[in-house]
RNA sequence: GGAAGUUUAGCUCAGCUGGGAGAGCAUCUGCCUUACAAGCAGAGGGUCAUAGGUUCGAGCCCUAUAACUUCCACCA
């Protein structure tokens, strides 16, 4: 037996044994078994080029918590993990240390630049694994998935076929999003707005007179942030209803520096109120000029290279870059006479997320997924209430989006990902979408494919996820026993990215919701509110703190005083509560464990279920609190309130179980007096222990393991042990009744004796006098607690004939506490002083007079009394009545003492 | 322009369906009491942003206002 447990606890060594414990006896890993129902989460997969952040440290732990702990209520708990392979995220990285290696990623080529990033995928792919590992994540690592793994490319390819075969996927020539950086096609999701600051250059084009001669005194003004489009456009616009331009619609400009005539159209899009009132359309370069474009007919000139440099469109201007062509151009026009003014103005520039670099928008072809229909039955399971989003105040995100719904732009022209399964046909171009290369051309009998260069948006695969990862395209069993799962886990900020299409894909493929709750977190941001970032290098590395306070100590920083969906910061000063509290348990459970030994030692007595009426009053209380716990516990759990649960498991171990019922108990643990009485305490701290163990777990799983293995001295797991369960037998309520008398009683000792500084040494008699007989027996049973609790020397309880014979010797010198029920005289002698002892008593006086006119008030208002659910007038009353008897004991004193 | 969130003790935040304001940290006082000084016992500190309203009763519900934050849209 080794129970020999180190004074302070150190999480380092013992986490690492029992996480490679738990692997090795398989505990996480799942298997269809219908006597069971499943429970099943799918874990958010992180990028392989990922490192563990505090943001996977929450996400992980809230997933830890809900698994552990239907787990342990019986059911098949599944959490399914993997990783994605992030193509743009990992294409970017793995290009940027080509280059530090001097290697052109073109010059090496795709076949060769694949080789290379599944080399990346097999150096750093397990790293974010292991990481997920320290914080405890109770994953079933056998099933182990990839975004990119044969399975999941056989899902993308077969849901590509499918929708494309239904006209929900399309190719188009249409204006995108276009990164120059990363040289690739980016969905309006990918976009982030940016607040710059720039110029408003007004410019003006001379009109085409009526002759076809271009005047010179007549000129049409316009503002535009972005001069150098100039090149490309095809006409100028004005509102149809304003007057000072209303004739000169369907005339002509000339358009400087290209000499090309383009008509003046008329669009309701344009704004009367802003700038001149005329806007210049470039439908290559603006969204909404290349819809006034597609209204008007207009032609699509496009003058940027995929680089963002001018093209052979842009005359004498093509090769330059498009900031060194705006300035030229500038320059160009201002020798003209053609500038009119220039002034600042800042506005909102769309740049992209991941290299925030400027986006250009360009007319390109490029897959679609049509989302009207599609999105349909999504928006629908969230308003039916089939779909929870917890918050509830993420339903507007949703439905923001969904509203606003447009169609997916998922073709990247990027080589890590999912290739598109697309084939052109090399002698007549025919598209040819097929699960494989075809053998012959349907159109033209040619033999010869091409497929499409372009690979898939990564949200392509993360949005199968749920059902690729059990299997699907197959129905297997384990996706027919698993799906749909239950909850899933997730921050806000990927609400757009992955939640919505992930619902809208379940649908779709499976014909059922993926999950019927979405758990959303919040931002973990550092102790000034910001977000942790790179840049301003004040991310907190998640593993360093494990290293420093344990993954419990983190876990339980993470999760306390945070509700669903908000931020919080992280500060060190908790994350050191967090480990003080690990310290609490671990104490407490070796002070209980040494107790047990001890005893067995000395009398070879195994501790036994205490017989009927063994269990004495303090015992009750503690386990009818227990009792109230576990049901509170549960109940916040299964309402994914996390940071309550956790809330109320603390407060009851530390104050209510080692301030007080450790305390309490002490005395009969260290008497050998009463056998029964000392096996009713150990076996109550025991059961106890255990019990808030296992409501722990889930939150600290590490402590609560070790713990759990010592006591029971065997090779068990906490992990699989059962749930507890509220019962209404362990219900104690004269018994939490008393001991809450006790402990005011305690309370309010120890209340006076740090108001006269009485040296702790110092210990004093203690008399209680009440006239009702339970309180009176309350404190008979519990007078051993004020030896301990209260420094008291001895107890004498009082009744009203004492009081009548030997009041005065009892009560003159001495400080008196009252509870409901009893007044306590604690005789000091000297230190009492009179007229300090009546102010005391005055002080107290007044606040139950305050009390008892606030109850008095409300029960006498009829409106009250005929309004208020009985069961609050009842405490009311109870109130009412508790008051007007500590009153009287108050009065009575004061009159003893005048 | 649209929407959401936040505003509670010095700091950071909880507060579930409306029924006497809580925690951690910080501060002050006293204790090395044989599980724990990463601890124990005690104390101070809040017109719950502001103004109205609903209600017997409001931190919580409604309306308006202010400040801060975020998301969406993007008027060149």
């Amino acid at each position: 037996m080794s129970r020999e447990l180190a004074k302070t606890y150190d999480p380092r060594g013992i986490e690492d044994r029992l996480y490679q414990k738990w692997v090795d006896k398989k505990y996480f890993h799942a298997e269809v078994d219908h006597s069971r129902k499943p429970f099943t989460i799918v874990i958010p997969p992180p990028n392989i080029t990922g490192q563990l952040h505090m943001g996977h440290a929450l996400d992980n732990t809230m997933q830890d918590i809900l698994i552990r702990f239907k787990r342990m209520q019986g059911y098949n708990a599944l959490w399914q993990p993997g990783t994605d392979h992030a193509s743009i995220a990992t294409e970017v990285k793995i290009t940027e240390k080509l280059k530090e290696e001097g290697i052109d990623k073109h010059e090496l080529g795709r076949e060769k630049f694949l080789e290379r990033a599944w080399d990346w995928r097999r150096e750093y792919g397990g790293r974010i694994i292991n990481q997920l590992k320290k914080m405890g994540s109770s994953c079933d690592w056998d099933r182990e998935r990839f975004t990119m793994d044969e399975g999941c490319n056989r899902a993308v390819t077969e849901v590509f076929v499918k929708m494309h075969e239904k006209g929900y996927i399309y190719k188009g020539a249409r204006i995108i999003n276009w990164c120059p950086v990363c040289n690739t096609s980016i969905s309006d999701a990918e976009v982030e707005y940016q607040e710059q600051a720039g110029h408003l250059w007004h410019i003006k084009y001379p009109l085409i007179n009526e002759d076809g001669s271009v005047s010179e005194t007549e000129f049409l003004t316009f503002a535009t942030t972005r001069p150098e489009t100039m090149l490309g456009d095809t006409a100028v616009a004005v509102h149809p209803e304003d007057e000072r331009y209303r004739k000169l619609i369907g005339r002509k400009v000339l358009l400087p520096i290209m000499n090309r005539e383009i008509p003046i159209v008329a669009d309701t899009y344009v704004d009367r109120e802003f700038g001149t009132g005329v806007v210049k359309i470039t439908p290559a370069h603006d969204p909404n000029d290349f819809e006034v474009g597609k209204r008007h007919d207009l032609p699509i000139v496009n003058v940027m290279n995929d680089d963002a440099t001018v093209n052979e469109n842009g005359g004498s201007y093509a090769g330059m870059g498009r900031y060194e062509a705006r300035a030229a151009i500038v320059e160009e026009l201002d020798a003209r006479g053609l500038l009119v003014k220039v002034e600042d103005y800042t506005h909102n520039v769309g740049t992209h997320d991941r290299c925030k670099t400027t986006i250009e928008p360009l007319v390109k072809e490029q897959w679609f997924v049509r989302m009207e229909e599609l999105i349909k039955p999504a928006v629908e399971a969230v308003k039916k209430g089939d779909v929870r989003l917890i918050p509830q105040r993420m339903e507007k995100t949703y439905y923001n989006w969904t509203d606003n719904i447009r169609d997916w732009c998922i073709s990247r022209q990027l080589w890590w990902g999912h290739r598109i399964p697309a084939y052109y046909c090399d002698d007549c171009k025919e598209t040819v979408v097929a699960r494989q290369q075809p053998e012959v051309c349907p159109k033209c009998g040619g033999c010869h494919f091409t497929q499409d260069p372009d690979t898939l948006d990564t949200w392509f695969s993360s949005a199968l996820w749920p059902f690729e990862t059990l299997g699907w395209p197959d129905m297997t069993e384990d996706l027919k026993y698993f799906y749909p799962t239950d909850v899933l886990v997730t921050g806000y900020d990927i609400i757009f990215f992955w939640v919505i299409r992930m619902i809208f894909s379940g649908f779709e493929h499976m014909g059922e919701k993926p999950f019927h709750t979405v758990l959303f977190h919040g931002l973990v941001r550092d102790s000034q509110g910001r977000k942790m970032s790179k840049s301003l290098g004040n991310g907190i590395d998640p593993l360093e703190i494990i290293d420093q306070y344990g993954a419990d100590a983190l876990r339980l920083t993470l999760i306390t005083g945070n509700a669903p969906g908000n931020d919080m910061r992280f500060y060190y000063e908790r994350v050191e509560n967090s480990r003080n509290f690990a310290n609490k348990v671990w104490n407490a459970s070796r002070f209980i464990m040494m107790n047990m030994d001890q005893v067995q030692e000395k009398t070879g007595r195994e501790i036994t279920v205490p017989a009927a009426g063994e269990l004495q009053p303090v015992d009750k209380w503690i386990l009818s609190r227990l009792n109230t716990l576990i049901q509170e516990v549960t109940d916040n759990m299964e309402n994914f309130e996390l940071g309550i649960a956790v809330q109320k498991v603390y407060d009851f171990i530390w104050d209510e179980f080692c301030d007080w019922y450790i305390e309490m108990v002490k005395p009969r643990l260290y008497s050998t007096d009463d056998e029964a009485s000392q096996n009713a305490a150990l076996w109550t701290l025991k059961t106890v222990l255990l019990d808030a163990l296992k409501l722990l777990h889930p939150y600290m799983p590490f402590i609560t393991e070790e713990i759990f293995c010592t006591l029971q001295n065997e090779e068990e797991t906490i992990m699989k042990s059962s749930w507890p369960c509220f019962g209404r037998e362990r219900s104690f309520a004269k018994e939490e009744r008393d001991i809450e008398i006790i402990k005011e009683a305690v309370r309010g000792i120890r209340n006076v004796r740090s108001e006269m500084n009485v040296a702790p040494s110092r210990k004093a008699s203690v008399y209680v006098f009440s006239e009702e007989e339970q309180v009176l027996g309350a404190f008979t049973e519990g007078r051993l607690f004020f030896a301990s609790l209260a420094g008291a020397s001895d107890v004498t309880m009082v009744d009203a004939q004492t009081m009548e014979k030997d009041g005065a010797r009892i009560t003159k010198d001495a400080v008196s506490v009252v509870v409901p029920g009893a007044t306590l005289y604690i005789p000091f002698a000297e230190l009492v002083d009179i007229a300090q002892e009546i102010a005391r008593l005055e002080k107290e006086k007044k606040r139950l007079e305050g009390e008892l006119a606030r109850v008095n008030g409300m029960l006498s208002n009829e409106k009250f009394t005929s309004k208020a659910p009985a069961a609050k007038i009842a405490e009311e009353q109870e109130k009412r009545e508790k008051y007007t008897r500590m009153m009287e004991q108050v009065t009575e004193r004061l009159e003893q003492l005048k």
